[in-house]
DNA sequence: CTGAAAAATGACTGGCGGGTCATTTTGTCC
DNA sequence: GGACAAAATGACCCGCCAGTCATTTTTCAG
């Protein structure tokens, strides 16, 4: 293996075992610190921990991020894309009180499934030390989700749904609620936030696949 | 004043000067220390700002409270019982519907007024750290709260509101999210609450004063 | 006024955990 | 294999702050 790809150079540097190997050490860090920060939330995360269940050492979380905070906005980064799934198909014959129910589901089924709504409560609860992460949070998920709701009551031409577009955060506040209850009373039951969101649409928008208001327009 | 209330014994002990004044710095130690977790947080907090707020020493804290977590218990258990201010007058004369929205109107404003919502942003932000906290808050508050909700949405009688029977955290939920909002997005104007809460209860129950279904029965 | 006990003080400590860096290990190229 | 650098290591450091306690101050009975 003499002269096989010699390109001492820059050229592509994505090719090298090196580079695999940091990446994968990168992503096994952040899956890591996600479960740290997401069992104990931020203050009582230890980094510690975080390299242990990584299989790193402490000082190498140090060579990847600058700091704990740096480390948790990169779990924070790294879960945001994927928040938004594109549903798997635009659907054009649904009709749009379906395709808008749908959309919600899979958003907040994701969600939990993914464990990424405990990391929403610690951007929650510790926004007092990180305004900048609040601003990306609101923007990067609640912005879009609000822009769905809002549409949704404008188009449907319901009256009754008028005040959705000036509060669209009275259509997904129990869904915030649920999850911190979930959060809170360990004891109890937990709430099923699938059967829940049910409910809340149902008592707020009408029953599911029904009528509950002729359509104008 | 020699021999007023010579009792050296056990006898009653609220009558001394000692006494009052110990009672008087228990009370300006909890209001301190409201205010301190309040601003920064349980985590954030630090017992030397709540000593010098409360015109105390460091360790004089310890003469009244084991440690942090007691203090933090003796602030949540002081606001507790202020929550739920009896409502003036029962009014017997009044349309339940009417009873309940100023309920929960004075609920709400009440803990707006006094800073307390956001003691229950503490709670659960730190409820990880402290489970026990997370049922006396159940307990005490949101229990009592749920009771008012279910029962008004059975009473009611009107078939839209059975799921709040099962679920009453619908109707509170936003008043939840609203406080979290306002905490988190200091850049924007807040919300108003009370508008909000108004907003919530029209979509929900139905508009303020009116008949919105006949009532059945 | 006096003495004794209760209350208050604040300099101090212990340990905890985020962050550092001299040393060792690993990958790469010839 | 040898040489070089990039990567990784983990013992160590250091600031911070909850909690302590020997000393001082205040209360109050006699």
């Amino acid at each position: 293996m003499q002269e096989t790809t010699p390109e001492p150079q820059q050229a592509q540097p994505e090719a090298g075992l090196r580079y695999r190997k940091k990446e994968a050490k990168r992503a096994a860090i952040i899956a890591a610190a996600q479960a740290e920060f997401i069992a104990h939330g931020f203050a009582e995360a230890r980094l510690a921990r975080v390299a242990a269940q990584a299989g790193v050492a402490k000082g190498t979380l140090y060579l990847y991020f600058d700091s704990k905070e740096a480390l948790f906005d990169a779990v924070l980064r790294g879960a945001l894309p994927l928040i938004f799934a594109p549903p798997a198909a635009p659907d054009p014959g649904t009709p749009p009180q379906v395709a808008f129910r749908r959309r919600l589901r899979a958003a907040i089924a994701d969600m939990q499934a993914s464990g990424r709504d405990k990391l929403a409560l610690i951007v929650l609860s510790e926004s007092a030390q990180f305004p900048g992460l609040a601003r990306i949070y609101l923007e990067a998920i609640l912005e879009p989700l609000f822009g769905l709701v809002r549409d949704y009551a404008r188009s449907s031409g319901v009256a009754r749904l008028e005040p959705l577009t000036r509060y669209p955060q009275l259509l997904l506040a129990p869904m915030l609620a649920a999850t911190m209850w979930n959060r809170l009373m360990t004891e109890r039951p937990p709430l099923d936030l699938p059967e829940l969101l049910e409910t809340h649409l149902t008592l707020v928008l009408g029953p599911p696949e029904g009528e509950p208001a002729g359509v104008t327009g």
